[in-house]
DNA sequence: ATCATATTGTGAAATAAATCACGACGTATC
DNA sequence: GATACGTCGTGATTTATTTCACAATATGAT
């Protein structure tokens, strides 16, 4: 588990800075300042250097950053080298969008399983993803300690409380629901209609510049 | 535009508490504390209470919030009753997600139209919102200042500048591209890839309580 | 009525994050 | 190699947000 005196603001940013600098890798950039990539990934400059600097001095005064340097820095960071198997449970339209996604590319992380209700699909696969009944969830998760909940609202608890008895650590929870987990379990939500919403909200009533 | 005095991230979770107020009045429950309420959403009860009183003194002393007098209230913060309509610009797994997303069902935002480049689509309707061409996009986004933004990261930039050309005034983006807007115009991204990432960051980086 | 109980609203403190601003130092040019 | 320039790394400051903790006060039971 290791040091852990990151922010959890830069914690969140890591991800993004990588993939940037793998863009400019491609691109044939060998070095990058904090200010070009301040511009590309629309983060303060100086919030940039500080969020680098937890990790040591990776720049060089008057130069910038050596990209292919940091790129292996991160990767090693980010445990680029090590895949992290997921579930995703319920393949409804955005369970379906997420098969579809590839975030392999430039990613450490990946889709293993699928579960539904619908045996239509239980037995396909839809992005080389197989698809599972959802009551054989236990037997067929193996190995997968992060699932992606896509599940309908009234059943995101009820599945919620399996993955935690399977023994998940994590869970990326797009339902609307509020789920309750124990406290040695993460849980990220991203609740859709609440971001839509809370733009709206900003538009409406907050200062139009800044 | 009025009082800009609520907190962001106050602002942020208004439509988190929009919708539990909503279910809780559905259940036909008349009253409800700042604990209990905590325990549903997920915030904690002393955040609920200073978020609530940024509105001014809306609950009584021993007893917490009235439901119906708390969401009426909302409604009218919220403009619940002025609907917002939201283009969709592309169709693909995730869009289609979107338009079979029933985002009316607590809230003031409808998705009235979609674009999409592929022609098998053009034409058709998806969740009642019917599919025009991209090419289409300035004679058919009439009344529509808000766009969500699910089409390749390639493509992103330049839809952005179309959309900004004519008029929109705040962008959902989805895709991995940070996109470069005029500073009137509020862009909030939803990066999948990085959410997911991150939390497999934190998983193993992070102490597994708190 | 009285009293025990529940729960708000909020000053004050704590924590977290972003930003300023500049000295130090490496690079590039002549 | 001297000089001008660019850019980092970071101490200090500012801003934002959360949390503590408690006086004030309404409720509900007896």
């Amino acid at each position: 588990m290791e040091q852990n005196q990151i922010p959890q603001a830069t914690a969140k940013r890591l991800p993004l800075y990588y993939r940037f600098l793998n863009n400019l890798n491609h691109q044939g950039k060998k070095r990058v300042s904090s200010k070009e990539l301040s511009e590309a990934v629309k983060v303060d400059s100086a919030t940039i250097r500080r969020d680098f600097s937890y990790f040591g001095a990776l720049g060089k005064k008057g130069y910038g950053y050596n990209v292919e340097y940091l790129l292996g820095f991160f990767r090693k960071t980010l445990d680029q080298d090590e895949v992290t198997e997921v579930a995703l449970i319920g393949v409804g339209n955005l369970g379906t969008a997420f098969l579809h996604y590839n975030f392999m590319k430039n990613n450490n992380t990946k889709i293993v399983k699928a579960f539904d209700t619908n045996i239509e699909k239980v037995g396909t696969d839809i992005g080389g993803v197989p698809i599972f009944h959802i009551e054989e969830l236990e037997e067929n998760m193996k190995g997968v300690s992060v699932a992606i909940l896509t599940v309908p609202a009234n059943e995101a608890q009820t599945i919620t409380d399996r993955l935690i008895d399977y023994g998940v650590s994590g869970i990326l929870n797009f339902t609307p629901a509020r789920i309750t987990v124990p406290e040695k379990i993460r849980v990220h939500h991203i609740d859709l209609a609440v971001e839509l919403q809370s733009l709206v909200y900003f538009l409406k009533h907050y200062p139009l510049d800044l």
